[in-house]
DNA sequence: AATGAATGAGCCTTCATTCAT
DNA sequence: GATGAATGAAGGCTCATTCAT
């Protein structure tokens, strides 16, 4: 139940309260950043100007500029890994788990655009950073997931005998394709259609993929 | 037949071969920039240094840092255009064309790595700049033509009656996923299998995911 | 009469006769550049953007940069001091004679008022580059011609025996002041009224500060 | 009284006494840099190589180059008005207020040559920036400053009824257009006197310029 | 934990000028 | 006389990072 004990912050006289969690706000204020201008323009001075938090602060938080970036992905990654893991666990059978597979990814990107669209972009910098195993070692385990939820299907000849290197291309593909179209056109005057209008063909093509 | 008989340029007399087009060289040593450190290492200054133009000079040709890195992506970007488009051209039948749209772009970019690398990692780059709508207008020309070529075949029943948005994201939705996939672990430990390995069954969903 | 009898330049068969004179072209467009932003805006490539002539041809004409902006200079500076000239010798009697210093400037600066400004902002920069003897040539004989023309009255007691190096500032303070800071409100909102609106007063001035 | 007893700022024991104001460090460099070579003259790297300060301090204090221009024009901007006020405090009468005015101003710039010719140089620069609001109100409260002083003295008949507009031309121009052409003279061989020599009759122009 | 002044490497960009054609 | 590609010095500015308080 993770009693949180620690002592009581004293609460200042006269300001409001500094809401909960200074290292919340500033992932909060280097999101936004990214938001606007891409993974660049998470800047220490613009995650400062926008939370609040002195520039001492936030090294003393994370370490450096990459830091802040590294940390911010994990957080969304696992996020998003959970909210599918979620959804397929509820899937009863094969072709309704592989469907969860693509509609919850979807629907975790419909409601939270931002935090997609960072995790598309800031995967390069990561990945050049010091953290590279660490998301290495993230993303193998997610794919190991998915490959061993698909093993039993496979033996049992419910879906196709296919490389497991390309199964999260075929499943995955065709949906995060889709996203990523929509949430790089979401503000311009070619937008595509939210991705929920095509929630049931996507899946279908996850499907039709895989299946025996 | 190779014998092109244009004017033959007139070779210095006693200089290296250098006149050979001041443009290319720059964008050139712009994409081993981009080999190296990715798009934020294409510089000025090391831009410079690979090709031995003059700063002034690469402002000449392409008036700021932005517009060399935009310049590469339209050649490239069109370069890829063409190259599938001329495997597709080639195609007998539906089936075979789907396959082409797959297997033309699989090739392009196994045959050029960094090339195809630099489109992924620049296009975030080029949508964030001046010439966003070049690149919308760019990417829905392709995406009309790839829709036209499916028209006939939609309509006599040979395909799928599918939205003509979803079309992109389902035929090179997996070929794409995978050549990223593969392009970012190039030179790391965890390297994937070369595209080319799996040709028929990226070709295969493309099929499946269309095919009435 | 001057008969300008070089040889009449070849007309372009089909093209717009390209207008009597480069020359003047230049000029033109480089009070235009200072004119939008100093005289630090009259740039090579600012002038050629306007008129259309090559930066060769402006190297041909007038050396380097600061040969436009000194030519423009004195070509102003000769045409303000003519213009005055012209009025001085107009008026009759002293009195006269001095309103028509101040008169004479005024409505030279009102009917110029782009090259006035010119002249305020460059003479910094002639004066600091090569052909500052020429300016000081140049200011020499005019003071001296005004000096010259008050001597006469000056010994006939009509006006006061003050200082020569006084009698500019004298006589041409209040309307350079006023002038001056009417040119560098013109398109502020916080505008002052036209010189002519205080052509009076500012002869009264000078007439004041002179007279014995 | 002299003894202003605010806590003694901790005198480093070994180090050479550096920790004096690095604002006012910068803002002193920058004046010398514009002494040697014109307000161009004030560059990152000239301050820098003058003061000691680093390229990033000199941002923080002034955010861009011509932060510190307008910054060091203020300072001298009120300095010279303060330095004229006291001396109109002094003054006893219309006349001698008037003539206070003029000598007021007539011996600051004397004190201080470098400023005021900063002061002449830099206006122009400071009315292109963003700052032209700030300055227009500085002119516009220290015109204001001197018309209301009139004020009192033209109702009572003392001074001439002339429009408020062109007081501050009709006082103070001579005096202005001799310190200018003094200022802009003094290393050249043909330097004017000082401005000191015709103190008298500066002031006398001033007072036949208004007195009724 | 927090603060913010200071640092300096690294970039982008402008601009006058030259020169071969 | 004209043209415009090429040159390179010079300057402005950003940004991650350190450190004393």
């Amino acid at each position: 139940m993770a009693s949180r004990s620690r002592s009581i912050p004293p609460i200042p006289a006269s300001e409001a309260p500094e809401p909960a969690d200074r290292r919340q706000d500033i992932l909060n204020a280097a999101l936004a950043c990214a938001a606007d201008g891409g993974v660049d323009a998470v800047t220490i001075d613009g995650v400062r100007a926008r939370c609040g938090a002195s520039v001492g602060s936030i090294y003393h938080h994370f370490g450096n500029r990459d830091g802040i970036v590294a940390a911010l992905f994990f957080d969304i990654f696992h996020d998003q890994s959970r909210s599918v893991q979620v959804q397929l666990d509820a899937a009863q059978g094969v072709e309704a788990g592989v469907r969860a597979l693509v509609t919850g990814y979807l629907d975790w990107v419909v409601a939270q655009p931002e935090r997609a669209r960072f995790l598309f972009q800031a995967r390069g910098a990561v990945t050049a950073g010091p953290r590279t195993p660490d998301l290495a070692e993230a993303a193998r385990r997610r794919n190991q997931a998915l490959v061993a939820w698909f093993e039993p299907h496979r033996q049992s000849g419910a879906v196709r005998n296919l490389p497991c290197e390309l199964m999260p291309s075929l499943v995955m593909g065709p949906v995060q394709s889709y996203c990523r179209a929509w949430l790089s056109g979401l503000e311009g005057s070619n937008a595509l259609p939210s991705p929920t209008t095509y929630r049931e063909e996507l899946a279908d093509a996850a499907w039709r993929a895989v299946k025996a």
